[in-house]
DNA sequence: CAGAAAGTTGATAATCTTTCTAATTAAGTG
DNA sequence: CACTTAATTAGAAAGATTATCAACTTTCTG
């Protein structure tokens, strides 16, 4: 269930005096074919992308998650150790949270209604105009807690 | 208020097989001297610690701060865009969340009881030992709305 | 208290990410 | 549809972070 379409994009980047591209366009169609709870790097994403035969630079690969991360339309994730990692920013009865081990980098997601709804109610009290809110929980998994391996 | 004490802190490595050295010593004594709110980064503590006539490397400094990210006692905060910034973890009447202008970078921390239980039950259901929950809001602020600049 | 074992440091290299710049491309105008 | 203006791209360079490794410390053992 695509949330922006090209054309929507397109509306949203004109708006501020922004431009849709080929490489913009190309990058939110991947997203959005993306399996629920999939994400991706800005390294996966460069590859994903020569594979199909399409080249676009990793600069502008990195400068355009970060350019939709800041417009909302994707997430950016900072889940394994070293690199971010994005996804489709999704509302209510898609939207989620992470529980990350930090010894093993396993990752949880979880739903919840009510970080949701403080999470706006607190933009609105200072009046920002949200875009995303995401609780991250570090915590250490059952199977590192009996592990005694040293890190 | 110093939550960990050098011995406490000395304990605590001792029980995974690591040791106290000075410089992990140093570097926790700057966090608990720190005002309430503010945050370093990497670079601001080699060059504060630089100035005390300490020196320690900047590897050991970014090794240590992610060392004591994951034990727990720091929380890794991505404010900024390109660098990231820690400050003490502290329990609940002192714990809080960030609401982040992704335009001008300035931050809002605010207090919520119910997302740091949120994430304790969540944390508590799968079997994970809890480190830190942060919620982190990405927005644009009032004056980031009205601005018509690109960005 | 000497010797062995393991953790830590600092320097360097490698990796990940952002910034800069010239060339290119999209949008707006007549 | 040619022309002007401004945004965007690719590639290179710079900046931030992590990994590697030899030398050094600390802890443990006998």
């Amino acid at each position: 269930m695509p949330i922006y379409t090209a054309a929507s994009l397109k509306a949203e980047l004109n708006e501020k005096g922004w431009r849709l591209t080929p490489q913009r366009e190309t990058i939110l169609q991947v997203f959005q074919n993306l399996a629920e709870g999939k994400h991706l790097s800005a390294e996966d994403l460069y590859y994903m992308l020569q594979n199909e035969g399409e080249h676009i630079s990793l600069s502008t690969i990195y400068r355009t998650l970060k350019l939709m991360a800041r417009m909302g339309i994707l997430r950016e994730l900072e889940l394994a150790e070293g690199h971010k990692h994005y996804e489709l920013n999704q509302p209510y009865p898609y939207h989620h949270h992470h529980l990350i081990c930090v010894r093993c980098n396993k990752m949880i997601e979880f739903k919840s209604e009510p970080i949701l709804k403080i999470g706006s109610k607190t933009a609105q009290k200072e009046g920002y105009h949200l875009l995303d809110c995401q609780l991250t929980i570090h915590a250490v998994c059952p199977t590192c807690q009996r592990s005694l391996l040293p890190a």
